[in-house]
Formats: structure tokens, sequence, C-alpha cells
RNA sequence: GGGCCCGUAGCUCAGUCGGUAGAGCAGGCGGCUCUUAACCGCAAGGUCAGGGGUUCGAGUCCCCUCGGGCCCGCCA
């Protein structure tokens, strides 16, 4: 079974843990001070010719061992921190036959290790540090993935995450390239006067967007909640509260399966802000979006994907008219002019299968993603939408039919979605019902909202919002194909 | 939910026509004082995802289940 396979693996280095015990050694120790990253020693190293021991720069460094490769008196120990890779060199006359001779017993590949000694150039031409002092600082028990090909199984990857980051510089560097870009989104916005707020995950009824909520119970309020779907309700009722410019970075559920684009938790970026329109909102996200891949590509050159998007989001991006580009693309004309059963048919004709009924809104939406989304593959503005499709937002001022509205995509990809909000609280009321009863019991609509109707009565400043997925975003600047490579745990099913 | 593919040692992978399980790395023992996928020698390591079936004989063929991947469907 599988506790004897690996007690084989295991039972040897949980014996070298005794074995130091027993030798007055800590395997864990508590702490270690004074420690440099080994991207500076290997600074350090620049200019020193090779083999030249004088006089070396001293360093403290820690780590994880990737790899040994002992040779009787002589033993290179590859270690790694979050900075990269460096050479230790372990020398029997430099460290003493007792030192020497136990750290290689002891020592495995995967152990975390610190180490003090001089900044060199190895004979050979490596980087290294020189040893003087070696110290086991927590002993791993389980061995880690094979050194050159690392860890390819798709599902340990998913499921194992911390040996996916421990095994692979790719992996880790996409992680710390995820959290750098959040920060950048946020250090963006605040230049520009938005203030970042919290609202709430646990609702009794989640609504913004049209998607199946998680359900879950209080136990004190002895009610049924839902998990939220979108930000938008909560942020919009802040500027009717005077908060003017905010956002929110948050998570969103919507009870779906996981594929490459869509998981069932992902975060989303929704900002608003008030005196301005959809126009103005577009200018703020072209400049958003250019920002970050210039910022990505300035940080990782070297990524794979990371030149392309740079060299893409380079404004101003097209646009297109939702409407003409969707009568362009199908060979449909008067679109505006079909009434919900033809428009229901010519869905089904392009392959959809939605339920009977559904509301006019939701065919509009699979008829444009049918014919016009794969072709959206230079960063591009869809313009206007029909009213039907977006009951959040403002009708437009000149085009009758249509809402002040933008999307954008990137190689097929939504990657952001924006509109002058609609702040008419007569209206909206209205829409919501047209919502509910366009939509048929089965169908997920944007749930009606009694006191965000409310708020509006109060008045909400004429404003634009924007939302935009986070994991979409990173998946976009870095060139990643599946959310869950930016996702750190995404869900996997439990094992049996 | 439907279709296709995958699951063999801790990791990366071979395994022919159905004939009784292999390599490299990691680990153990021995050797080696400038290697970097170090190298050389010896020994060890397996519920072939799980269950059932066909067969004299199944990692291999068939059925079911579990898990994962890709495509489609649903969903921002």
């Amino acid at each position: 079974m599988a506790e004897s396979d690996e007690s084989h693996l295991i039972r040897e280095r949980r014996a070298k843990v005794e074995q130091l015990r027993a030798a007055g050694v800590e395997p864990y120790p508590w702490s270690f001070p004074g420690r440099r990253a080994t991207a500076e020693v290997v600074a350090a190293c620049g200019g020193r010719t090779p083999g030249d021991e004088s006089s070396p720069p001293e360093f403290t460094v820690a780590g994880r061992i990737r790899a040994i490769r002992s040779h009787g008196g002589t033993a290179f120990v590859d270690l790694d921190d979050l900075s990269g890779p460096l050479q230790l060199i372990l020398r029997r006359n430099d460290l003493g036959d007792t030192l020497y001779d136990r750290s290689l017993a002891v020592l495995d590949p995967g152990d975390l290790v610190g180490a003090r000694g001089g900044a060199i150039v190895s004979k050979r031409g490596e980087p290294s540090l020189l040893v003087g002092q070696v110290a086991l600082l927590a002993k791993a028990i389980a061995p880690p993935p094979e050194k050159f090909h690392g860890l390819k199984d798709a599902e340990t990857r998913l499921r194992q995450r911390y040996v996916d980051l421990l095994a692979s510089d790719a992996t880790r560097q996409r992680f710390v390239a995820r959290s750098v870009l959040t920060r950048e989104v946020r250090r963006f916005l605040e230049d520009r006067k938005f203030l970042e707020v919290e609202t709430p995950t646990l609702i009794p009824t989640a609504s913004g967007a049209s998607a199946q909520p998680f359900v879950t119970h209080s136990n004190y309020l002895d009610a049924p909640l839902q998990l939220r779907i979108a930000l938008e309700l909560p942020l919009k009722r802040l500027l009717v509260g005077g908060l003017e410019r905010v956002y929110e970075i948050g998570r969103c559920f919507r009870n779906e399966d996981l594929d490459a684009t869509h998981a069932p938790e992902f975060t989303m970026l929704e900002l608003y802000w008030a005196y301005a329109d959809y126009t103005d909102m577009r200018e703020l996200a072209e400049q958003l979006y250019s920002h970050l891949a210039q910022r990505a590509h300035a940080l990782w050159p070297d990524l794979p994907g990371v030149a392309a998007a740079a060299e893409a989001f380079r404004p101003p991006f097209a646009t297109v008219d939702f409407v003409r580009e969707l009568e362009r693309r199908s060979g449909i004309s008067n679109l505006l002019d079909l009434d919900r059963a033809a428009l229901a048919r010519l869905a089904r004709e392009a392959g959809a299968t939605l339920p009977p009924d559904a509301g006019a809104g939701r065919f509009l939406d699979k008829l444009f993603e049918h014919f016009v989304e794969p072709t959206l593959v230079r960063p591009t503005f869809v313009l206007d939408h029909p009213v039907a499709t977006t009951p959040l937002a403002k009708r437009h001022r000149s085009l009758p039919g249509r809402v002040e509205r933008f999307e954008f995509f990137y190689r097929g990809l939504e990657l952001g979605n924006a509109y002058t909000e609609l702040n008419d609280p007569v209206e909206q009321e209205q829409r919501f019902v047209e919502q509910a009863r366009g939509a048929g019991a089965s169908e997920e609509a944007y749930a009606y909202d009694a006191d965000f109707v409310e708020a509006l009565r109060y008045g909400m400043p004429p404003a634009a919002g924007f939302g935009l997925g986070i994991d979409r975003l990173v998946m976009a600047l870095l060139g990643v194909d599946s959310i869950k490579d930016v996702i750190l745990f995404p869900q996997v099913r439990e094992r049996a």
C-alpha cells in the first residue's frame, strides 16, 4: 500500500532527523538571522576571476536544496530561494571532517538550509558561495519531484500546489507576477483618487449579474444566505452615499464548472466613478490596460506571451459597434427590429441551446458570442449594446434601443465591461421587472434588489462603472491559456 | 451533462502480438577535491488508479467506478 511505498523513502529521511537530534543538532531550529538573497551573492560575484578565492565578500543565505553533486572532498549544492539559484561549495578542508561528513550524510534535495561563506566564482565559472558554516533549517522528509523534469502531473500540480511551487520557478514567478500586477492595479486607481472599499460577500440575494449563486445558511439569523456573484450593487449604493470614486477587488462566486476561462470563485475588480460617463471610463480603461502591459513587459521581459501582450496593448484600441458588427459578421439585417421569437430561432441556428423562456437579451448575447467574439483578437472595445442585454445600464443618449456600454476583448476573451450607470429609480425598477419576466422560473436573471431601487430614490450621481476579472487580466498579460494556472488553489473534486 | 484521451516505483517515463515488471532521477552502501541533468560500481524499491469479466495466462482485451486533461454544452 501507499504507506509502505512511502515509508521506505520517508523512513530514511526520518532516521536522519533522529540522527541529528542524537548528535545534539536541532533539525527544525527557530530562526536564521542575517540572511541575504541568493541574487545578491550572484551579483557580488560579478567581475571576479574564476578560481580566485582571495578576500571574498561574506554572505549568509538560506533556501531549499535542489541538487547535490558530491565528489569526495568537495560537494556542490544547488540552493534556491525566491530570488534565484546559487551554488554552494562545501569542502572537507574548509569545514573539517565532522561537519563535512555529517552535512553530506544528512542533507537531501528538498531540505531547507542556511549557509555562510564567501562569494567567489568557481574554476568553471559558476557564481558560488564557498561555505564556512552550514546549518539545516528544516528537514524535508518527503522527497521533492525529480530535479530535471520537475513536477509534470497536472493533477498533483493542482491538488498540491505547494509542490508545484517549490519545484517550478515558472510557477513561482507566475504567482508573484499576479500579485505584483494586482498591486499595480491598486496603485493606478489610487493615483486617480479612487477609494478601495470592502462590501459583503454573504448576502440574502445575489444580484448584479446573471449567474447561479452558491447558497448557504446563517445559524444566527436562521435564514438562507447567498455568496455574491458581482460587486456592482453595493458599490453603487456608495455613490449614493457620496463616496464618488470607489473600487473593490474581491472574490465573487458563481455556481458553475471550472474550465479554461471560468472558475467558480474568481477575483473581480469593479470601480465606480461619479460624474463620469462610459467614454471617460473607456479612456481610463485604455490607460489601465496599456499601463499594466508595459509594466509586465518591463518586469518580466523573458516571460513568453508578455511581449506579445505589451505589443498588442498599445493605444488607441480598435472600437466596433455591437449591432453593426453583429449584423456584418452574421448577415442578419435590422437586428434591433427582430422580436424574441426571431432571435431565439437565429440563436438556435447558430448552435446555442438556451431555455425556451430565456429573454431576448440572452439570445443577442449568444449571437454575439458565436459570430463576433472569436474575431476579436486584437484589443477591441465593443460599444453600445442593445438595451435588452444590459439591465443596469443607462439608455444611450442618441441611439434608440441601445445602452451606453462597452466591453473589452483580447484574443476572443472578455476582459472588461463598463457602462454609464442607470440612476433613474423608476426605470431601474421597470428593468428589474422586465428581466424577471423575460427569464423563466428556471433561469437566472438579475435578481430584483428592492433596497437598491430605494437607494436610487435618494439620488445617485451620474456615473460610469467598470468591471474586470483579475484572473483573466493576468492570463492576458502573461500569455497564460488556462485560468487554473493563475489561481493558486483552484477547485478540485475531493478524492474518494 | 455529452464525446475523446490519460492514470505503471517518491518524480519523469518505457513496456512489442496477451506470456508473469523496466530505465533515468531521488533514496541506501562503496569510490571520487571544480561539478552543474556530475560520474563509476553494488544492492533495494511495484495493490500497473479501484472493482469485475474474458483467458491456461491480463499492465496489455472487455465492462463498471474514481480522479485528471482536452473539446462541446451550460455560465461572465
